[in-house]
DNA sequence: ATCCTAACGGAATTGGAGTCCCGTTAAGGG
DNA sequence: CCCTTAACGGGACTCCAATTCCGTTAGGAT
């Protein structure tokens, strides 16, 4: 009996073994599942813990929130960064990012996934924090494509290899929030060759 | 007695007299209010209906739901559009495009309100429609500035005005939800400055 | 092999958002 | 000015997600 067992500090952090490892991927893929279904806002954590196999007061106890939920997914997702392209050129390295883009917001899982992700992010700090740190992630992944350019002499010595990668997405994402058009392939290109001729026009120099 | 009344076939359309339009300015002002405090996830339209004044039953009977709610409150934001600027130079017309939506983005009531409506967007067809008829709206508006310049033979023949000014948003809203960092005048100075460049440079043709 | 306890799971409880009922108020036409 | 009825309002009810309780299972240390 001794003290009335006062909560761990949080449930999985003390005894990270096979089961609880076990629970936390599959309440992830649960998660993400539910995500693409029925967006952040139709999120139930019971539905989640059904389709995980796993008790809803698990779900509760170890994440508690939907947003902190998220925030986990975001950590998890933030881990499989996809490769950048190395073809040597600026203009296909970007056009390779930018289609990347494209393929994923307009993938109907992922899209759905990243809509939901965004969503949270506006829901919660915490999610919100996950959510930067992702981006941050991935961005950090296709900057030195601009930085070797930089260096090569194609872009002027002083631009932000960071900034030129966010031009290539901004408006892939703008565009997705505020119009109902299809993200084809064209937008990508031409999101891909405004971000390369701002940036050679200095529009992005520090 | 007669035939029980059979539900008015949407209320508010039927007499909207003085008290008809009070009570919805009422409760667009309040949800306006909710949204810019507690954000679309923590939306109650029983709080909305408290600050409104207003019983509870008409909100759920005139809205119903909250994403019919904002989708609402976007149409009656979309007729106060304001006036694009008329400088006669592409450069100072987007810069001060620029800046108006910075400022916006930035003020702690209207960036709430924005990040909150596009939240309700992603979580509704009806809300989300709304939303990309206020865009429609707000572009529009702006999108003389650059057709002028076209005519002046400063940018392409084939041009799409309504890409050029989306251009400039784009990297304004990209920024603010995925990163920490503070919407200042200069992103927005950069943002316009990387759309005048790429539209220069082409990259908007048709 | 055994024990200790972190972590899990089923079931009952609760709390509050959404709905319904029916009486009241005030547009708007005569 | 009066009548009809669209639209509003208070309060009771319903239903389901969030929480709590307590017994069970299994990681991992000795």
């Amino acid at each position: 009996m001794a003290v009335d067992h006062p909560e761990s500090p949080t449930p999985g952090t003390v005894r990270p073994g096979g089961r609880t490892a076990r629970v936390r991927t599959a309440v992830l893929r649960a998660a993400e599942d539910a995500l693409v279904e029925h967006g952040f806002a139709g999120l139930d954590l019971g539905d989640i813990a059904q389709r995980a196999e796993v008790g809803r007061t698990t779900v509760y106890r170890r994440w508690g929130s939907t947003t902190a939920l998220v925030a986990d997914l975001l950590a998890d997702m933030a881990e499989q960064s996809l490769p950048r392209t190395h073809s040597g050129s600026l203009t296909e390295d970007l056009r390779a990012n930018a289609r990347l883009v494209r393929r994923t917001l307009a993938d109907p899982r992922q899209g759905a996934l990243f809509r939901a992700v965004i969503v949270a992010a506006n829901c919660d700090a915490g999610a919100a924090e996950a959510l930067q740190r992702f981006y941050r992630v991935r961005i950090a992944e296709w900057a030195p494509c601009v930085a070797e350019a930089v260096e090569r002499g194609e872009l002027p010595a002083d631009t932000d290899p960071a900034e030129v990668v966010r031009a290539v997405s901004a408006p892939l994402y703008y565009r997705m929030f505020t119009t109902a058009d299809p993200l084809d392939e064209a937008a990508a290109d031409r999101a891909a060759a405004a971000a390369e001729a701002a940036a050679r026009a200095g529009a992005y120099r520090r």
